[in-house]
DNA sequence: TTATTAGTCTACAAAGTTTGTAGAGTTTAT
DNA sequence: ATAAACTCTACAAACTTTGTAGACTAATAA
């Protein structure tokens, strides 16, 4: 199931796509509208400024905005950054790759090939929806 | 990420499938052959036998063996039961339900039907593949 | 240049989940 | 009766998630 943090980020998101017009938003505004706790909310706009998906001004007047477009933004880059590894074992995993000790051979391991074919669909629909296919029913 | 518990459970699952002919089959035994902790592969057994999948026989000669075919165990079946839910919110859980809270309206929540897709997308691999596809790569 | 505003950073704490252990109890075959 | 093997309850260690506290830094405006 997707974290608390991936959902803020959404909602977060999904609040800065919607008004992006105003300029940088105050954390405290995001946290207010979207019923999140300011701090912990603080890290997960910091996570997504460090991975170069939103910008922040500082001092007054400052606050977060987008720095991409909400149709440049995938869902599947925002589950990595914040809920971690898409795939169901690590040796199947594209960004977070492991050896997962149980497949000798990658290539004829049953569980490894039907984990792949798990990801690959899961990533065929999150790399093509984005934060705009968020907005606009107004229901996140 | 699948857990360690789910994974054991395949394990044994496989260990017991390819083992079929020898009738019951002690815990020790598929600890040891697949490396488990065996007082925590009691517990997993345990949850296999109440759910339908496994039967065992207590005393001399005792042990554990496989109700249903291979065949007929869907991987879908063991993840939920060991792992919990398949789907990537609660809303949109066919065997877990519950109200998300974020959507008002889970007909026109954008995220809602996205995670549906997501869902839908994975159980077409995992209802339609079971423990049989497990074996005879000897990989698991 | 000073006060205020607002993001940044480090550290920690509470709660929950996963993983694993201990030991007594119960059932069955011999 | 005895030993073998599953059953059940309880607990503990480790890890992750969620959330809090407070000092620090940068920017703006007076």
């Amino acid at each position: 199931m997707l974290s608390k943090k991936t959902k803020y980020a959404f909602h977060a998101l999904s609040y800065l796509a919607e008004n992006q017009d105003k300029g940088a938003i105050l954390i405290q505004e995001i946290a207010e509208a979207k019923n999140i706790s300011q701090k912990f909310l603080e890290c997960i706009l910091l996570d997504l400024k460090k991975a170069g998906v939103l910008g922040s001004k500082k001092g007054k007047g400052g606050g977060y905005y987008l720095i991409k477009k909400p149709e440049e933004i995938t869902l599947a880059r925002i589950i990595r950054l914040l809920n971690g590894p898409i795939a169901w074992l690590p040796c199947v995993s594209l960004n977070y790759y492991e050896k997962c000790g149980d497949c000798q051979d990658e290539a004829t391991c049953n569980m490894h090939l039907i984990m792949c074919q798990v990801r690959d669909q899961t990533l065929s629909i999150v790399e093509n929806k984005t934060v705009q296919d968020l907005i606009g029913s107004k229901q996140l």
